[in-house]
DNA sequence: CATGAATGAGTGTTCATTCAT
DNA sequence: AATGAATGAACACTCATTCAT
């Protein structure tokens, strides 16, 4: 369904692989500044090829067109947040649940602790129609799901494992999200980690 | 010679603003409809005017710029979300905890469900920069604050109301979202509605 | 040529004669604010309308159209300059040369004294495309002719009159105007007239 | 990578810059076409790109705005004048008074030979703030002073140089624009400039 | 007569995209 | 490959003008 499923797709920018990829980079370094300067509004193919040191020429070498950029762009998050919850994911193979849901929130915390305004205004500015974010959503919801098979056991009713996966997902996403850019003044990082965590774990348990 | 020197002015004012309600709600439905059919870049205000059956001098009428269109788009469905919730809430003055949580997610629920992606092309594709949205919060907040207090007693843990209230409300509004737009399918809307309480009462019991 | 050249357009307003020039003047006056505030782009009739405390449909009710506007806007400036010159020369019938053209230069003065940039302004912004200056050029050089006229004896070249009276006009034009805006400091008002004046009777006289 | 960091660019630039030019003459000149055809109102940015047979885009390449190319045709007609005044001026550095008084009316009828519509219409209908008129009157202003200084002793009136300078700048331009485009039939042009230099000059030996 | 909401052609300007070099 | 001048469709917005009240 999406535009790389297929191996031939990927060989687009094969033979300059290392150039190609700084360039690339650059470029969408460049289209995070300009969204952060001024908004998704002020996100131009012009200003992008400017700000990254290119010509526009080069932008269209790289992308078909504004909106594959946007949705590199949104691939390029998921993919870094994807990679954090999964290494944590598998680092906690053996743990106990609790350890997980920390590790989770934790990972949450640090995909966004870098740059907090970025997935705020990647999510709230950016068109993301079919950037890989559905693809994403499987996946991760694939690997919770795995990881919290083991724990089924220790859960009070006997909910679904879908279900379950499908409520501690969204709740990682909004707490995790909500912790780092919305938490009100007066709660402090590590006590609105520790309160999430809980807050999935009371769930998890009942 | 002024233009309020005489009653009969303000006498016509009167059907004016009813029925420049009618024709400000006709621009922003015809916005609604434009944003789902090719999402926010095909809003434009010519086609506003067009699809609102209406003139474009008129858009400008009611209307100072595009970005005050915007806002309004905003406002209009957060004062609709916000109304919902509070309703819910009073009736729930002398309820159960259980009564109030489930109050809440069935409000979610209702807000969106007449129209369940606009909320979702809402939040990810129109800019909302200075939309009222920072003063809703906070007057949601104080609303499920004042909701909670009561039963802040049957709480185990002796967490402060504001952290309660902060996990709760994002909870609330993440879990009303995601069972709307996101559940899986084999998982119904009924059961997803119990499941979401569920978890919020676990974690407030907790 | 002109359309005021007959009489029944002069009845285009005659009935409510008074409140009608109050209305109109109210109208240029507003204009002339405009102008003065934001040079002629920033005219528009609806400003006019609201600056004058009109509605726009009775600017409409005076003036056929934008043009009409600017050019009464034209003939009330030329009219008055046109009458305190054609004061002046009258007074100056039985006097000296040297006499009427000081009463010229201080006609000209007196014309742009109380509202310096408006002449400008007019002459600069305001097209003034079929507005009745040339009628009133003809009018002007009618009128100062007739006044060289008894003078004609003195002059030691033998020009004709018609010559004669092209450059002086153009010579009181050019130094009344030069000597109300353009001129440097360092220089006085009364000495301006002065020099102006001997510019122009040494031209006669030669 | 970056725009200047080699060579070639700057080579490129040239044949670029005589492009440029070509380009931007252009563009006046439609501007000056259409200003001829129906006024300033319809100069309009589109109309220019069009009658240039350039594309609206390039315009804005070449010009930031509208206002700025207003500027540009009243810097061009300018920098016409300025040439040909300084030029006839320099030529006279040796020569008699009358002779100088003689080269300037030439000049001016010169300027506007080839166009003397032009000059009245980019006088009252193109707006001309901030073009560079005030810079251009000071530097016609010091040049005309320079050469009326050798003949300072020649003057009967101990009047100072600036004044003198003044009143015959003034004479200068409106008399050489008014007998090119105001000159009333009947009067040929050399006979109009002729009279028009006893008129300078009869005021400079007084 | 006066009003002012409504109109919509037309304006200045932007910006994604192309293509000759 | 890389460049960046050129393109022109499309945009947000203005304003002279009309006309029902």
């Amino acid at each position: 369904m999406k535009q790389n499923a297929s191996k031939p797709l990927l060989r687009r920018r094969k033979p300059t692989q290392a150039r190609a990829q700084i360039t690339v980079d650059a470029m969408l370094d460049a289209a995070v500044k300009l969204l952060k300067r001024g908004g998704a509004s002020s996100i131009t193919t012009n200003r992008i090829a400017a700000t990254a040191g290119v010509s526009i020429g080069s932008v269209y070498q790289y992308f078909p067109n504004k909106h594959a950029l946007f949705a590199a762009l949104h691939e390029r998050h998921i993919r870094q947040v994807d990679a954090i919850l999964r290494k944590r994911t598998a680092e906690c193979a053996e743990s106990s649940l609790e350890e997980l849901v920390q590790a989770w929130i934790e990972g949450m915390a640090e995909a966004h602790a870098k740059d907090p305004e970025l997935a705020e205004l990647l999510q709230s500015e950016v068109p993301h129609r079919a950037a890989g974010t559905a693809e994403f959503s499987i996946r991760l919801h694939t690997c919770f799901r795995a990881a919290l098979a083991p724990h089924a056991g220790s859960f009070r009713r006997k909910t679904d494992l879908d279900t379950r996966t499908f409520i501690t997902a969204n709740m990682v996403e909004a707490l995790g999200h909500a912790l780092v850019s919305r938490r009100p003044r007066g709660l402090s990082l590590t006590r609105a980690k520790a309160e999430s965590s809980k807050a999935i774990l009371a769930y998890l348990a009942s």
